[in-house]
DNA sequence: GTAAGTGCAAACAGTTTGCATGACG
DNA sequence: CGTCATGCAAACTGTTTGCACTTAC
């Protein structure tokens, strides 16, 4: 977690980004609450740690973090996206039925699914591990 | 195509409400725009029909037909929310890795992977026959 | 005739943006 | 000390709602 953190300031650095308190403190409060989080719960736990943080900075600074490929924005059903760090994600593979060959795509694709299997199901999808079979953009162009 | 629509009319009345010539236009367009619109373009086809059917009676007929379980919502990373006609859904398989049991849920919600798997790889997935494995209810209640 | 549907405009929620001020490097 | 980030408030987008009027049944 701390690492992560690091790795964060680390990188914002590396591409000349600024590190302020407001970033530092939105960084470690995405960190922390783990899973997908909307901007309105980021911008309520920073303000436990600083009132004078302002909504738009928090919105700035997701944008940021989607520029630099450290989170994900997610719609699920709500009116409000959601974020989550990329760190974790695995991969699944699609397969085509044509050619064989086979690519990956990442686990953020079944935020949607897996929420609603749990919503409306109550079921725990595992989603590791999963291949989705069809035909690859290659086949598709002929 | 117009069966379908003479089976929404149709379902309308069932249910007591009643058939406005702006519920009857909107509906025709649903049928007639295939796969996944949105308010807004379902909008500005009506309104080639018929220049005063507001936005406001747009969005509250499709609000009637979710209730009505007739078309689904789905959020595709826009801004805007695309809508969908449950007709054609097909049904997928949640299969149990304690007990075996298998339960049934709606191809929609693969809608989201589907267009961003499209979108994103160019690969077109068949979704049919999909079966994803996890823990049910039940088993995770013990 | 009466309950339900409509159009309009105003309200609303979530997000973005312009601008003057403040602070990182 | 220059440039970039911030806070504030106002703008913006997609959607909902209140209300007077109209229409289907």
């Amino acid at each position: 977690m701390g690492q992560t953190q690091a790795g964060l300031i680390e990188e914002l650095r590396a591409r000349g980004m600024r590190m302020t308190p407001q970033r530092a403190i939105i960084f470690e409060t995405i960190n922390q609450l783990e899973g997908h989080i909307t901007a309105e719960e980021i911008f309520a736990q920073v303000q436990k740690v600083n009132a004078y943080i302002s909504l738009a900075t928090v919105y700035r600074t997701l944008e940021l973090l989607q520029e630099f490929d450290l989170i994900t924005p997610t719609n699920l059903g709500d009116s409000q996206t959601c974020f989550a760090l990329k760190e974790h994600c695995c991969h699944h593979h699609l397969v085509c039925l044509q050619c064989g060959n086979i690519e990956e795509f990442s686990d953020d694709l079944f935020d949607l699914v897996r929420s609603r299997l749990e919503d409306e199901h109550g079921f725990q999808v595992r989603t590791d591990h999963m291949s989705l079979f069809g035909v690859c953009k290659a086949c598709r162009g002929e």
